[in-house]
RNA sequence: GGGCCUUUAGCUCAGAGGUAGAGCAUCGGACUUUUAAUCCGCUGGUCGUGGGUUCGAUCCCCACAGGGCCCA
């Protein structure tokens, strides 16, 4: 229940001009290094006194820390301070002296360092921690506290002892020195818990498992490098994209999530409501149509990185809700949107850190190694199927050929598809997992992509590629159907579709067609998988990729 | 949608038809140079949920739920 509800007083507080206290300013003075102060302190009198009620269940963490953070406010001692004053980060104090002092030696200088507990090992008389911070490119830093009874007393000793945990925020202030055994440390003359950890930490030395790391990712965060890495990996994946683009002269926009018709794709969409339209709406399934009528008005080089939703199956390669990266560019076509895709999967490679040498599962689930620096070839469908399966494929290969093909190679069809259906399939099960090195794979039938214009030359076959790496499908590209009479017939074919009820066709949109109608010039479009691309780099799923996967609800069996 | 695996202490995991164990964590004690600290001691469990078989089920069977992998 939120606080507001529960206590009216907080309410009017936060409603209300500030009037209990004088000053204005929200901040009070506080000395930096304010010494230990009595509070910490375990006395006679208090250590009964506030010794853990007896019902305490020693056992329950919670109810156990719950219980310190309650002793702390009772010694007037904030177990979350609204703010803690430091003179850096643990990083700082590592770059700055790390290798510069000899072991039991002090560098005379006092700092003021702040991080969370992830180690603690408590003697009699001399404590130390190991204190975490989350850094640049997710790479934690660790530094050592030491809390030594010669420096800070009895009662602030006994105090670090009873109420400092696992997984708490400290702050810690006092000289950097290195241990006898060579570890560079601050040695406190005084610290504050910075903010008390209610829930126990999990055990650093085992892995969580990976439900409780999806479901949990704070902990996944806390505990492991590589969660923290992924994030900041991924961004830096999608920052090469924005700036490959914007060397060209891109611009990038935000299109509608929200819309009345959904377009772009052949995917079930979301369903929604608007209440103040009394509308039914649907989330995006694409971007495409939007970005197009954007060129129509002359942003001649669009795109949008931006989270899709496709009411589908979920696993380790589908999520219903991903990003997809989509651009658009005047007087281009499918060639010279190839070499844009090059150019940003080149550079994001090295913006990751993986470099152009990226180790891949292969077919038979051995290691192989894609070499993006190498030629990116071109393959055609059907001579690609023909050579796969020894025997001339062509447009004109009938239904009945094909199937029988894919009764020899144990792929399940539908006997319904037709030819150009059949191909697809056949494409993508034989010829597409064998495919690891980056291939434009082209002159695909039309029923491939409904939306596509008819190639230039080559006749019965499309205007468009897939790029595969890793016999995975990562990206697409086409020379953009831009006849608004030919989209209109397509359209109506798809909404015949869906009233015939094909629940992935796609909507009849009638304002999309009206800015065609206006004129489109001759454009390149391409789209691209950044969820997938992220999983090549980095050799994961996609529920390892995306920070805060999508999950079905937790059972509740309390 | 189908198949296989999985669910046991706060966390990570063993286990067996006779009411359950380890490591770490918690709690108590010892320890002024540790670093996954160490040592001593005490705790801690609806064995995912619901049925069934059985004298007895956490274990065997069935269904359901969550998670994973493979296939479609």
């Amino acid at each position: 229940m939120p606080r507001n509800q529960a206590d009216p007083s907080v309410g009017q507080k936060a409603a209300g001009p500030r009037t209990s206290t004088g000053s204005r300013c929200p901040f009070r003075e506080v000395a930096p290094y304010a010494p230990i102060g009595d509070n910490w302190g375990v006395t006679a009198e208090n250590t009964t006194a506030e010794t853990t009620a007896k019902d305490l269940n020693t056992n329950d963490q919670r109810a156990v820390r719950m219980d310190k953070r309650e002793r702390l406010l009772g010694r007037g001692v904030q177990p979350f301070p609204v703010k803690v004053e430091r003179t850096g980060s643990l990083a700082e104090v590592r770059k700055r002296f790390d290798g510069t002092v000899e072991a039991g030696e002090s560098t005379g200088e006092t700092v003021s360092v702040t991080g969370r507990v992830m180690f603690i090992r408590n003697t009699g008389k001399l404590c130390f921690a190991t204190l975490q911070e989350g850094g640049p490119e997710g790479a934690g830093s660790r530094l050592q506290a030491m809390i030594s009874l010669a420096e800070v007393g009895e009662e602030a000793l006994a105090g670090w002892k009873a109420l400092v945990d696992l997984g708490d925020h400290v702050r810690v202030t006092g000289e950097v020195v290195v241990s006898r055994r060579g570890e560079l440390s601050v040695m406190a003359n005084s610290f504050e818990i910075a903010s008390k950890a209610i829930r126990p930490l999990p055990v650093l030395h085992a892995e969580l498992n990976e439900e409780t790391r999806v479901r949990q990712r704070y902990a996944d965060l806390i505990v492991r490098d590589e969660a923290r890495e992924m994030v900041y990996q991924r961004a830096a994946i999608t920052r090469s994209i924005r700036d490959s683009l914007h060397s060209h002269d891109y611009v990038e926009v935000e299109t509608p999530m929200l819309q009345l018709v959904h377009g772009g794709a052949q995917a079930r969409p979301f369903e929604t409501h608007l209440n103040a339209f009394d509308q039914d709406m649907t989330l995006r399934i694409a971007t495409e149509l939007y970005l197009k009528r954007a060129v129509v008005g002359g942003i001649d080089r669009v795109y949008e990185i931006g989270r899709v939703f496709r009411n589908e199956g979920v696993d380790s390669t589908h999520s219903p809700e991903f990003t997809t990266l989509e651009s658009y560019e005047a007087w281009a076509d499918m060639y010279t949107m190839a070499e844009r895709m090059q150019e940003m999967i080149r550079s994001a490679a090295d913006a990751c850190g993986v470099g152009r040498q990226v180790e891949v599962a292969g077919p038979d689930g051995e290691p192989v190694t894609v070499d993006l620096d190498g030629e990116w070839k071109w393959l055609s469908v059907y001579p690609g199927l023909s050579e796969a399966v020894g025997q001339e494929i062509t447009p004109e290969t009938s239904a009945e050929v094909l199937r029988r093909i894919a009764e020899k190679h144990e792929v399940t069809v539908d006997p319904a598809w037709g030819a150009q259906k059949l191909v697809v399939e056949l494409f993508g099960e034989i010829v597409e997992p064998q495919l690891m090195q980056p291939t434009f794979v082209c002159d695909y039938p039309p029923i491939a992509q409904p939306l596509a214009r008819e190639h230039r030359e080559k006749p019965g076959v499309i205007e468009a590629w897939d790029l595969i790496i890793g016999g995975m499908e990562r990206g697409t590209a086409f020379s953009e159907l831009v006849d608004p009479v030919v989209q209109r017939e397509r359209l109506v074919e798809q909404s015949r579709m869906a009233a015939e009820g094909d629940d992935e066709a796609m909507q009849y949109d009638e304002d999309f067609l009206r800015a065609l109608e206006y004129g489109a010039p001759p454009m390149g479009g391409l789209g691209l998988g950044i969820d997938r691309l992220v999983m090549l780099f980095t050799g994961v799923g996609i529920r390892e990729t995306i920070l805060f996967p999508l999950l079905k609800p937790e059972v509740d069996n309390s």
